[in-house]
DNA sequence: TATTTTTCTTGTCTTATGTAAACGTTACAA
DNA sequence: TTGTAACGTTTACATAAGACAAGAAAAATA
């Protein structure tokens, strides 16, 4: 197991400092004892050979993120894909100076800003890491490499077509859930298909994703609650 | 121009005969006529060469829908993907027996239940024809046979992630929009960035588009427009 | 352990929203 | 022309949500 908590220890560092540090582990660290994970999730969707996954290894990082440290800052272009291999994060917006998560993932889940990633423009949104996280990353040019090389190419497109569309099925249930559903039935909904994922994050960011205020979201839990003692 | 006002004219038969009606006129119907818009959509994302086009023609159909007609029932499983060449169309799900409506579409729009298309299941959406709409489709099986053809597998992978990723851009907008934005905000915003859509579409559509009811909605364009007018 | 920070709950007040129903207008068909 | 259906707006009323603030509880940190 990678050792996090050397990550945590370093937190009282500054932001550059610490980044530096973790770049110049990352030189000495090779992906492929964290592979395993990652190779599962990528083949549910494309199975690749052998001589395939080494062209592919070459091309993937790992990263480390400290608590609350940044996989993309507002503003910036996100510069890779990233696999959880531990951990997990959050997506944000800013408006009016104050942070709105709209999207959680956690590990084995692939986690980038779409749009600003596929697009090489600065993201509208920011991801943060919510624990100490280990990623798997793919860097944009190191991507462009493997849908280029023909021995790659051809999975590669068919992998990223269908990292899109379960993305896609994720949005086309969660828009509906707003289209249909009131802020309580949206919770209630979450209750019982993601259990987990409400023990493992603050109240505030989930009500955000929500779509509804940490006020608001406690008043709906008490209702609930009530609800179900009586 | 293709005589949509046929279509209309036939309005008044029943659903079942009407559709025997129409897919006996497709037989007859060639598509390289409406060809050039979808080409030139396509090829925003990739672009094919006139052997690969040759083949692509082949897969395609042609389809009408008269007003009202459905592209997909709730429930059915969506047999196609479908290119608006003229006309429009919107996206709802059925809740406690209302229509909900969370998606539009229009000319040179490609349009589907993605989750139900691409996996071939029953469609938790249903797609209606707003005006008598004109569609290119590409069924499912064409689809697949495109992917398994080596001559055109690799760029329609391409072009099936691109594609992917256009509908990912436009989802992570919208919910960036749900989770920062009131439903005043949103109305602004839809206004600012597309107005035509406002004139096109009934307001109560509209207003399940935005997440609220349309007796909502006409409030917030009454307080929009009277701040305006003073 | 003690202290600080973060997170969650609660109360009050104000405002926006949903529901249901009524009404006027328009488009279309009989 | 008349009738019907669809659409948009408005009203009254009940409810829920937001803003703001205070305090309790929990978690992180020293």
């Amino acid at each position: 197991m990678f050792p996090l908590n050397c990550v945590a220890n370093c937190s009282a560092l500054q932001d550059i400092d610490y980044k530096k540090t973790i770049s110049l582990m990352d030189e000495c660290r090779n992906v492929s004892p964290y592979l395993s994970a990652f190779k599962q999730q990528v083949e549910k969707m494309v199975v690749f050979d052998d001589e395939e996954w080494a062209i592919i290894t070459t091309h993937l990082s790992l990263k480390t993120l400290g608590r609350k440290e940044h996989f993309v800052q507002s503003g910036e272009i996100c510069k890779a894909l990233g696999f959880i291999v531990t951990g997990s994060m959050r997506l944000y917006h800013i408006k009016d100076g104050t942070e709105k998560t709209s999207y959680f993932c956690t590990t084995n889940d692939f986690i980038t800003s779409y749009k600003s990633f596929m697009k090489q423009e600065p993201s509208v949104s920011a991801i943060q890491a919510l624990d100490d996280v280990l990623l798997i990353t793919l860097e944009y040019n190191a991507l462009q490499e493997l849908l280029d090389n023909p021995v790659t190419a051809r999975k590669m497109e068919r992998f990223g077509r269908l990292l899109a569309e379960d993305l896609i099925f994720c949005y086309e249930d969660r828009m509906h859930g707003f289209i249909t559903q009131t802020p309580e039935e949206r919770y209630a909904t979450l209750l019982h298909d993601n259990p987990s994922m409400l023990q493992q994050v603050p109240q505030h960011y989930l009500a955000n994703y929500l779509g509804i205020t940490a006020t608001s979201l406690s008043r709906i839990r008490k209702r609930i609650f009530d609800t179900i003692k009586r």
